[in-house]
DNA sequence: GCCGGAACAA
DNA sequence: TTGTTCCGGC
């Protein structure tokens, strides 16, 4: 079984992301560099509040307030003065890594690309010739 | 708003 | 290598 047959067994049609799938397979003791996807995932799988939620596709997401999210993703790196512009540039460099797409034509919205983040998460896992 | 190059930090 | 900062362009 490769990365995403694994995702498909454990991915039925649930709302939330499961808790295994964005926690880092291992613990760098100290200093753990928080990713930008993964601090999203945390918030939405708290379902945090008006900052972000998940959107009406699978793996969408929309953010409802830009300016609170950079704050707080500035608070989390040590940022006080991030902003929506430079956070959506970090998003805007993971296209081409194909964590994340960009839902076009809607505003504020992207979508996760789940299969990469497995990847990214767990390499361990055999590939998938054209994930 | 959204895109992506460039310089830079960690 | 993952963002951060800045910015011209559409």
């Amino acid at each position: 079984m490769c990365a995403a047959g694994v995702e498909l067994f454990f991915f039925p049609s649930a709302v939330l992301f499961p808790d295994w799938a964005y926690k880092p397979a291992w613990s760098p003791p100290g200093s753990r560099q928080v990713h930008l996807w993964h601090f999203l995932l945390e918030l939405l799988g708290r379902g945090e509040g008006g900052a972000i939620t998940w959107g009406s596709e699978w793996g969408e997401f929309v953010i409802r307030d830009p300016e609170r999210l950079a704050k707080l993703w500035g608070e989390r790196k040590g940022k006080p003065h991030m902003n929506y512009d430079k956070l959506s540039r970090a998003l805007r460099y993971y296209y081409n890594k194909r964590i994340l797409h960009k839902t076009k034509g809607k505003r504020f919205t992207y979508k996760f690309n789940f299969s990469k983040l497995v990847l990214v998460n767990y390499p361990s896992l055999p590939t998938c010739p054209q994930v």
